[in-house]
This record gives C-alpha cells, sequence and structure tokens, in this order.
DNA sequence: CGCAACGTTGATGAAGCTCAATGTCTGTGG
DNA sequence: CCACAGACATTGAGCTTCATCAACGTTGCG
C-alpha cells in the first residue's frame, strides 16, 4: 500500500489581520515605513500593487497547506516586488525589519519592471540550484554571500575583505530559505565561524572574513559572483 | 577545523560540440527540428536567439563546477525560451526528444515575451518550494502532475482521469529536475505504480489513473493545479 | 522577575543517497 | 536468428546527511 507521510508541522500559516494596507490617496508617490513582519500581501489574494524597496529588507515566501514555508527570494534597497501579472499573487511579501517601501504608480518605465523581473527569474533559477544540489554548508555560505551583497554597509575604514553586514533573516528564516533546519542553519554558520571564514558576536551582525574561501564553498555561478 | 567534502561526482558537463548552430539566412522565420540531446544553448556562453517550442521537449538547466546538474524548467509545446537579457546565457537548453523549434525574429509582440517570461517565473518559484520542501513522494507526484499537463496525448475515448502522456525525462532527467537520485525517482514511481495512482509498462509511456490523488499529495499551489 | 522569542548544542533517528547487482530493451554484428 | 553490448531502469543493503527531539543559554521586555 502507499503510504505517505506528511511532514507533522504546526500550521504556520500568517495571522490575516497583519496585512498591509495603503490608505487611500490620490495621485503622489506612496510612501511608508513598515514594522519588521509585517505582510505586504498574501499569496493567494487579489493582486497588490507593485512596490519599491527604499530600505530595509523583505521576504518573498510560498506556503504549503500544511505550513511548511519556502522563502522565494530575498529583497533588499532597490529592489522591485509585485510586479506579478495574473490577478492574485503567487507569493507573499512580508518586511524582515524597518522596511520604506513605495508605491509604484504606472507611470514607471516599462524596462524597469522588465529588467527587474528577468532579474527575479534569474535568482530564482539559481536559488533553485542551490536547493535542488547543494549540500547545506554549500548553502549557508551562499547565503551569506548573497546578503552580504544585497546588505553590505559602507565599510568605514574600506579594509578590504573586510564587509559586515546586518543579517534580518533569523535562522528561522533563513532556513526557510535554504531549505534546511533551523539547527542545522545554526550548525553551520558556527562552523563557519569556528573555521574564521566569518564572525558574529550579535547573532545578526555578521562579518565575512574570507570571501574567496567562502566563495570557493558556495560554488557561485555568476549570479552572486558579480554582484 | 572546515571539514567541507565537496560530493564526490565525475564531471558531467556536456560535451561542447553537440551545441546547436543555425544556418545564417536572412529575415524568414527559421524553423528546424532537432534531434534528442542536443543543447541548443550553453550555459555562460553570448546570448543565443530566443525560441518557440513547436514541438517535442526541452530542458533548462544549469550546472555547478564539479558537474551537479539541476534542471530549472521543463518546456513542452507553446512554451518560448532563450528570452534573458544579460548578454550571457544563465541556463543551457537541451532537447529531450526529437524537437521542433523556431527561432523568434524581433518582430515578436513584446507582450508575448513579457506573459512567458512571468510564466518562468511563476514555474521557478513553484520549483524552489518544491525543492526546498517537500519530501520526494510529493516532488515526484508534483511532477508527473505538471509533466501529464504540458503533454497530455489527446485522448481518443475522453475517458476522463485516464490521461496518458509520453515521459521525455529519463529518470537521470527527473532527479536533476527534482533534486533527487535516479534510484529515488525509479522507487516513488513504481511506489505510485504499486498504489494505482499511475500506470506504465514502458518507463516512459506514464498514464495517470488517480489524479486527485496525485493532486492530495503532490500538494500544489494553483501553478499547476490550474493548468 | 519571569516570560517569550530566538539561538545553540547534543543525542538519536530516518529520508534519501551510495554502492552494487540484476533486469529490460534496443540496436548491431556474426 | 542469436549473442552481445550499452543505455536505462529497478531493487536491495548499508550508510550519511540532515531532520527531529530535547535541553539549555541569551536577550529583551512587560
Amino acid at each position: 500500500m502507499l503510504n505517505i507521510s506528511v511532514p507533522k508541522e504546526a500550521a504556520r500559516v500568517a495571522p490575516p489581520e497583519l496585512v498591509l494596507t495603503f490608505p487611500r490617496q490620490a495621485r503622489s508617490t506612496q510612501s511608508r515605513v513598515i514594522s519588521p513582519g509585517t505582510t505586504i500581501y498574501f499569496e493567494g489574494f487579489r493582486r497588490s500593487p507593485a512596490y519599491r524597496l527604499v530600505d530595509g529588507c523583505v521576504a518573498i515566501s510560498q506556503t504549503l497547506r500544511d505550513g511548511r514555508r519556502q522563502i522565494v527570494d530575498i529583497l533588499g534597497p532597490g529592489r522591485l516586488f509585485g510586479l506579478s501579472l495574473g490577478d492574485s499573487n503567487a507569493c507573499s511579501a512580508e518586511s524582515l525589519t524597518y522596511t520604506h517601501i513605495e508605491q509604484l504608480d504606472d507611470s514607471l518605465a516599462p524596462s524597469e519592471t522588465q529588467q527587474e523581473v528577468h532579474l527575479m527569474l534569474r535568482r530564482a533559477q539559481a536559488h533553485a540550484t542551490l536547493l535542488g544540489r547543494k549540500t547545506a554548508m554549500e548553502k549557508v555560505a551562499s547565503a551569506v554571500l548573497d546578503l552580504s551583497c544585497q546588505f553590505a554597509r559602507p565599510s568605514r575604514s574600506s579594509k578590504r575583505r573586510r564587509v559586515t553586514f546586518t543579517l534580518y533573516l533569523t535562522r528561522a528564516d533563513l532556513a526557510d530559505w535554504l531549505g534546511l533546519t533551523v539547527e542545522t542553519v545554526s550548525r553551520c554558520l558556527n562552523q563557519l565561524k569556528r573555521g574564521a571564514l566569518i564572525d558574529f558576536t550579535h547573532p545578526e551582525i555578521v562579518t565575512i572574513l574570507d570571501r574567496d574561501a567562502l566563495l570557493e564553498i558556495a560554488d557561485i555561478n555568476g549570479t552572486c559572483r558579480s554582484m
């Protein structure tokens, strides 16, 4: 007989009260700062407007019926999102920190949105390769490099190779992004720390100590290497 | 110490002689049929023209340095591909059977390519969720459903629920698509067969016997459910 | 303080990988 | 026609990686 067990997991569906609504307001560009953990739009619901992420961090995710969640992309400053075409959102979007977003009006140059969609696609493909074919260690190294590019702080002394960035993702977010568990993510990060490839004292402020070694492990294929 | 072992695997990089070249020819739509296993364009090389898949099956894939391969999408009749923007291909494209493709000229309605890019993105996101969060059984069920939609044969008697389709992918291709191994794919397919959800006598002609049960297992999120 | 959310660490278990043997099908050449 | 080779698929046995379960540490906040 066919005996298929669904992984048991508490339903982890986001509470719908948190969904963001903009006050009605005519014409001028709507801009606002939202708190960590705000759902900007929700998978399956009527399509939302598009946004520009001015500052902060947003996770784009999908959720299976039983609550398993997959973060499909992590967005940093400058990225656009909510550009889908259908009449419902394919994904949810959630802020991971205080985040400044701007609602896009229709006057945006189409080439800009087109470029963003292509970027999303390239990143989604690279991420599929990561999810399907990389080991836990490789996944974590890739994630650290990707995030260091998107969230690098202007290094005050510019001592080369020592990029520091804020990790807006919790270990659980990282796990949902990388197709791992919290524990595995934690173990990998600490292994990288012990190996002196990265450093952190607070769990959310990470410094890259040996970028080349990380690149070596991550086996990155262009997408992030060039970032 | 940091002890990261790379999965051992023979380099599986495609032989470059097989790369497709079109004969130079002015203006008229170029159309041709290519053999199974032909590389239409190669990851990292100068960007190719775009194509329409008239008939057959094409795999879009990426490869890690050590040869691990991830198939990022499987295309059936009607799909467009090679639409990337950069100046090199992010992925390779390979035919999996005798495949009729048409080179697109620039006169194509931009809305059509735009729609295709959005479709690619939606599918890549759904696939990321599959790769990161589904079990082997769920992955295989999802794949069977997806392929049955893209490659369903016109059923002669239209007895409902009994869709039959040609599985152009080998077990190895399925494994590379689903982030599994050949053996696991084979075991799952045979388990579905023993459970009478699908049937096949030849390994490449598959019949769906219980679509609802497959949907139940696959936990599909819209993308394919609606197909 | 005491609770809640998050992170770390260790012990154990299982899903899926690896390795190996065998089966099936197709095409080729004697 | 049959033997054989090669590619692909199946099946079983054992092992590895990562998930699960559990305990404990840390931080921040009412």
